[in-house]
DNA sequence: TTGTAGGCGTTATCAA
DNA sequence: TTGATAACGCCTACAA
């Protein structure tokens, strides 16, 4: 429980040198007596010496350390996507500084201060759902740091992104509906204004109008996200007495929402309605039936998104910018197996 | 893009005042007159400065910033206790640092070194699989710096910890299952030299002794943690020819792939086997049948060991050193409904 | 090969 | 109420 910690003077003072000599023999500097600098060594473990990182990294100018600000990390595209970027990071002795936003904006905001004034070497970013507009990132950008935005990303800035190719992910999920037999297929959406939901619901539409069939906003719901949002539009639709025949969700968890409350209530599913959903979350393979759904490479997206970012860092961040899209597969499951 | 950023002395030569004055002015010093501060602060928003944390950090001798140091960051229990954790770390203004083990020792042990270097004020620890020693916790423990562990804790530390009951969620399930007729209770077990699998092991056993039944080495199996393991110890004692009557499973995924596999060879579950988990994972509600398993809290486990470090870290860390526990709740389901 | 001196951006102390 | 000065711990020209 010592209190004050040693430094390279206090290592300098024991050995009647001078700090900069010890300096140079910790950091294998090139030109140093090989017994000087195995002694500086020696006596630093002795007297049990940690490099004060806070003081280098004023020093130089620059930190170690990268930022990443996340929606949730307790959702499993994000925690997965974290790991994948952690597996590329650590053997490059940068570190991680993770912050959620939940969704808001004002935390988002925040954070990004917070990573700015911490003088962090790059940022990864998914966009919060309640940020609508982008003049904080756009704020950031301005510093110069080095930024990436992955899966929630604005598309009208000119920066490096790693996403889901949603479009071709929503057009192939619900083409394979329709080769289904399905006709009436539904769309459950996410708000309309982030990327993500945007682009499955256009993909959606586009498979719908290829196989000759309009889509009208009465097939859209908006923000049917959640489990519960699912099992509340399940019981709507029911009721309605205008069941669909088929529903394409942008979420798996509203998926789930819906195929439970059908087959509690003995709509046969995939007969009745077939059911699919985004994402292949862990629980779509176990229901009964499984939930035909889009794998998203969560983790591959997040060592992307990471490597992009160490280029960036390390490049000097002059060349033009990348984006990089992963087409998510199509898993087909018992859901929608009308055939 | 600006390169270098403005620092109180660009804006105190721009006003031709002190940097000090101006340095007092942006953080709300007492004496000092309104209009020299407001004067500074807009001047400072006008120079869009930022402050920066290295320097204060530096300065101050003392950091913003709280390590953690968790095994795997893509598991349900983790990336939820996180979540937990920022929820009361991040109105407090100190940033998590988060880094993930891979459940290696000498990762841990580098992450430990990168935190201390940092000059983290605390850190938050769940160990790996792989640290069968504690040396490079003691170690961090004497740099003075607060430390809080949590889940796969150091019994033989006496620092503050954050865990759930393993022994009573153990002992309750394998209750349960005696109580629904099972006899030939067999275990799924951890690496035992982890606090959480040998209290699960002891409870399992506990239980077992006090209904008068005999726990023998062949009854207890080491190391099935995964699905895949679970299906292969599934498929190893159906072919044995004495299949045993329950399986209270360590672990939620070893129990998903054994009632799998027993489902796939039409063993009835639960009528030839009852099967129990252990964590409550989002997919034992959603299996035919449904997994009786054990709610862990892990969210509230994260929020409570953030808060028992914060404590540590604001009160000077005098005081004798606390252990929190959280009972596990019983979740009964169909995979062990024998009555 | 080593030492000296200065500065990275802040803040705390002392004096004015 | 404000200013001058030093120091946090480290690194790096430059000089020796």
């Amino acid at each position: 429980m010592e209190n004050r910690k040693t430094t390279i003077h206090d290592i300098a003072a024991r050995l009647n040198i001078s700090a900069s000599t010890v300096s140079r023999a910790l950091n294998d500097y090139y030109r140093i007596s090989k017994t000087t600098r195995d002694l500086i060594k020696k006596t630093a473990a002795e007297m049990n010496y940690k490099p004060n990182q806070l003081a280098t990294n004023l020093r130089k100018g620059r930190g170690n350390m990268i930022g990443v600000i996340i929606p949730r990390i307790d959702r499993h595209f994000f925690s997965h996507a974290i790991a994948g970027m952690e597996s590329v990071i650590n053997p490059s002795d940068f570190n991680l500084m993770i912050c959620q936003t939940n969704e808001d904006y004002m935390v988002e905001k925040r954070s990004l201060q917070a990573l700015v004034n911490n003088r962090v070497e790059g940022i990864i970013i998914s966009m919060a759902a309640g940020s609508t507009k982008t003049d904080h990132i756009e704020a950031t950008l301005n510093e110069g740091i080095p930024l990436v935005m992955f899966d929630r990303v604005a598309d009208h800035l000119d920066i490096d992104k790693v996403l889901n190719d949603n479009f071709a992910g929503a057009y192939d999920i619900t083409t394979h509906l329709i080769r289904q037999g399905y006709r009436n297929i539904v769309h459950f959406s996410g708000p309309r204004h982030i990327n993500v939901y945007r682009d499955r619901f256009e993909g959606y539409q586009k498979a719908m109008q290829d196989a000759g069939m309009e889509v009208t906003d009465s097939m859209v719901f908006e923000d049917i996200l959640t489990r519960q949002k699912g099992e509340e539009l399940a019981e709507q639709l029911l009721r309605s007495g205008k069941l669909p025949d088929a529903i394409f969700s942008s979420s798996d968890f509203s998926a789930l929402g819906a195929l439970l409350f059908f087959k509690s209530k003995g709509v046969a599913i995939p007969r009745q309605i077939g059911i699919a959903g985004f994402a292949n979350e862990p629980f779509t393979e176990l229901t009964t039936p499984g939930i035909t759904t889009l794998e998203q490479y969560s983790e591959e997206i997040g060592k992307s998104t990471a490597r992009l970012l160490i280029e960036r860092i390390e490049s000097g961040k002059k060349e033009v910018s990348k984006t990089m899209t992963f087409k998510p597969k199509l898993i087909i499951r018992a859901s929608t197996e009308k055939k």
